[in-house]
DNA sequence: CGGACTTCGTTACAGTTTTCACAATCTAAT
DNA sequence: ATTAGATTGTGAAAACTGTAACGAAGTCCG
């Protein structure tokens, strides 16, 4: 007997444009937002213009994994949702570790925009002793030496890093020693982690410049 | 009298990948790290693989603005830097305001990585009266009514946007209102601004979910 | 039931960015 | 002064990404 799943998320047949995964991220967060106001159809204007990306761009990244529309109809919200999830793998939860209790990984404990994917931030970690054992937003601070276990005992495998500049690379490194495959770093410094290792850099100082920059050029 | 300076920042000729904008910033970065080590001269390879890119790359993204090396030896660290700041537009000080004094904006108001562009924060807003009139790192809170005002006497013309998701697009309408030309967005939402105003995404759920997903379809 | 209308998915095309290869330039050493 | 060695700057080729156009599929209404 064969199984036949319609419209199944097809296996990507080759590499896809990081731009792709990022347009269709930003797409299940709007989804999202249309699934609470009751929303239950819309075509790929509807959902595409909004986000500032072309109705054509959005069926192109889409064609990359299957076929989710209807033809003079649309999408279903709730049934692309589901397949979007597929495609980046967020059917289920992800634990993430942010490495680094100061402001900043303060702030990401208290972020409201993980829901969307299913990422849970479920483990902060920082050598100060005075942050060590405290509770912020829900989620125990404990030492970065105890990071391998925490790793093992939650399934971790991305951390968000935001100790200082001095620290990072070091840091980054001992996630790495402890299992960590991905690291979303906002630390501003390069890091130079082993092959095999995903790293994801949130400059804040550099995009303002690229802002600044097309300021200072008028145009 | 002709006066002609040898080897200054060209006009580029056509549209600058944003990309060679990010790279060129970074090489600003590193070039201040080498001069606090009192290095003088740098290759293209020294420079950049490093930074996780080629040589061959970095040495094409600086020809668009002109020749800054020499051949058989390098590039002087401190001219290269020079001619990156003019290139860039920030051989002077550009102040930015941050709107939103939670979590986030703190830490933005310490965060170490803008000296290396001439970037000051000098202004933060807020609506909280708790929050208004304190100062944090040396910034005194004022209530985002103020916003005008402060814009117009610190020439502010970028803002870095950390208010809630739900307060976004209302407080970023009224920061263009009053003047703002660019906006860095950390609110996970899609900013709706007139055509001109330039905005970019610090989209961290997105971008942790990018590297999810890359774990996800193990490759 | 049929024709007008809507919207999707895909293929072909155009534009952009990166990679590659090499001539031109400069240094240093003999 | 000449040669060997190093490194830049750039034009041409290759790879990649986005745009546009259109046939196919489905809906709606008389």
């Amino acid at each position: 007997m064969k199984t036949v799943t319609k419209s199944a998320v097809r296996q990507p047949p080759r590499d896809i444009p990081l731009d792709t995964i990022r347009r269709l991220s930003i797409c299940l967060r709007a989804l999202n937002r249309l699934k609470e106001r009751g929303i239950a159809t819309v075509n790929s204007v509807e959902l595409a213009e909004p986000l500032n990306f072309s109705s054509e761009q959005l069926r192109k990244d889409l064609s990359y994994f299957g076929r989710f529309g209807k033809s003079g109809v649309g999408y279903d919200v709730g049934q692309l949702s589901g397949k979007i999830h597929s495609i980046l793998g967020t059917d289920k939860v992800w634990n993430v570790a942010v490495l680094g209790a100061g402001e900043l990984g303060t702030a990401l404990l208290g972020y409201s925009g993980f829901e969307d994917f299913n990422l849970r931030v479920c483990a902060a970690l920082d050598n100060d002793p005075r942050k060590i054992g405290k509770t912020i937003n829900g989620v125990r601070v404990s030492a970065i030496a105890g990071l391998s276990d925490i790793v093992r005992r939650n399934e971790i495998k991305a951390a968000i890093l935001t100790v200082t500049k001095t620290a990072a690379q070091e840091v980054a490194q001992k996630a790495v020693a402890c299992g960590i495959k991905a690291v979303l770093n906002f630390a501003p410094v390069t890091l130079n982690l082993p092959k095999g290792v995903h790293v994801s850099n949130m400059d804040v100082s550099c995009e303002l410049e690229t802002l600044v920059c097309r300021l200072a050029n008028r145009n």
